[in-house]
DNA sequence: ATGATGACAGATATTGATTTTTGTCATTAG
DNA sequence: CTAATGACAAAAATCAATATCTGTCATCAT
């Protein structure tokens, strides 16, 4: 699912060198300053090889990226299908992706401008990325509705409803303008009000 | 309140006069290729002039912004201040805020882009537009608690909430990133939790 | 064969010399 | 005495020459 299509185990390692030695350079450079050439001399291999495995520098960017927030965002799915009360199950998903968020930015806020750079550049990351989070909230949605917890009409609306209401609690561009206030707080309040919200069907 | 200290009704009138053909030449030219020499040009006087009544380019753009932003907003405050139950007024308000958005953006995209560059640009003043919006939001969170709609135990955690969970629907960056979504219906799915919470008091 | 190279053309970025712009102020005009 | 000017220094933007980078491909190596 991740690997397009390498021929064989040691084409897909290479793939994997490529990706590392890219983050490392990333690292170093930032996003501006990185090149293909810098990617591939990291490496001592001529860039030329680098187009074997990735069609375009912005393939290289999009890999890069989606690595990493893969790496980010591993926990979540577990909490989604985590067995506890769907209501718990929400608060507790939304507080560790923001949590996520503040802790990257906090520990390093020129790493984190250089992916959020990234991302900008890649489009289709970031909606297979969201796609993915969307999924996850359907699921709590749907397993609340199921026992009980929860009572609204039409799964799209309510999903979309409560993604737009922690927009600035997950959206790259509003954390990094806002880092001065840790506002779990005002997640939280958000959090309930919605979730008292779905609680009463007031979308049913 | 709005003019600083201009000496004379004469002076005042130079201020807006700056103003206005600022915001024409700003509509003509764009945000980066309008110099004050341009706007003194377009008023065929000295650009030295201008910097009497305006200390700097930037507190030139600032004025501009903020003219600009006042006059898309009036129609919000007396909609905050009206006569009918706290709960409508919200959803109008927020209907109202997101639809002038969309109409503006849709209208001119260029020169909404331009706005937008020039509000990043000033900060200041979108603290004190913000606290505008708060402003006229608490009243109607404080109506609606007195009128034993809404029942909550901390305005500022209240208000906070709401404003945050409306984000996405009032952000400019985030308007323009999703333009061909007309999200009104969001918007209002959005409302019905917030305002659900509020009134079986989750902040309570 | 498949994996890797390096030379190449066109696109993009860098550099530094030149021009414009910002902001000041001594002077002029009313 | 107030309103406005225009000449000026320092900062920022522009431009064109140069260098680097991206992406391709014929060729080499294994």
């Amino acid at each position: 699912m991740t690997t397009p299509a390498p021929l064989d185990p040691n084409t897909s390692d290479l793939r994997e060198r490529i990706l590392t030695a890219a983050e490392e350079v990333l690292r170093r450079y930032g996003p501006a300053k990185t090149s293909v050439v810098d990617v591939a001399r990291h490496l001592s291999m001529s860039h030329g090889n680098i187009y074997r495995v990735f069609a375009s520098k912005e393939a290289l960017r999009g890999a890069v990226v989606e690595r990493w927030l893969e790496r980010a965002h591993a926990p979540l799915a577990a909490i989604a299908a985590g067995p506890g009360p769907a209501p718990d199950r929400l608060v507790d998903w939304f507080t560790t992706l923001a949590r996520q968020k503040l802790d990257k930015v906090a520990s390093d806020p020129e790493l984190f401008q250089t992916y959020q750079t990234l991302l900008h550049q890649v489009p289709e990351v970031i909606d297979r990325h969201l796609a993915w989070l969307d999924g996850q909230v359907r699921q709590m949605l749907t397993d609340g509705q199921a026992a009980g917890e929860f009572r609204f009409a039409d799964l799209d609306r309510a999903a979309a409803a409560v993604l737009a209401a922690t927009v600035p609690f997950r959206h790259p561009d509003l954390i990094v303008a806002t880092n001065d206030t840790p506002d779990h707080a005002k997640l939280r309040a958000v959090l309930a009000l919605v979730i008292a919200g779905l609680k009463t069907g007031a979308l049913a």
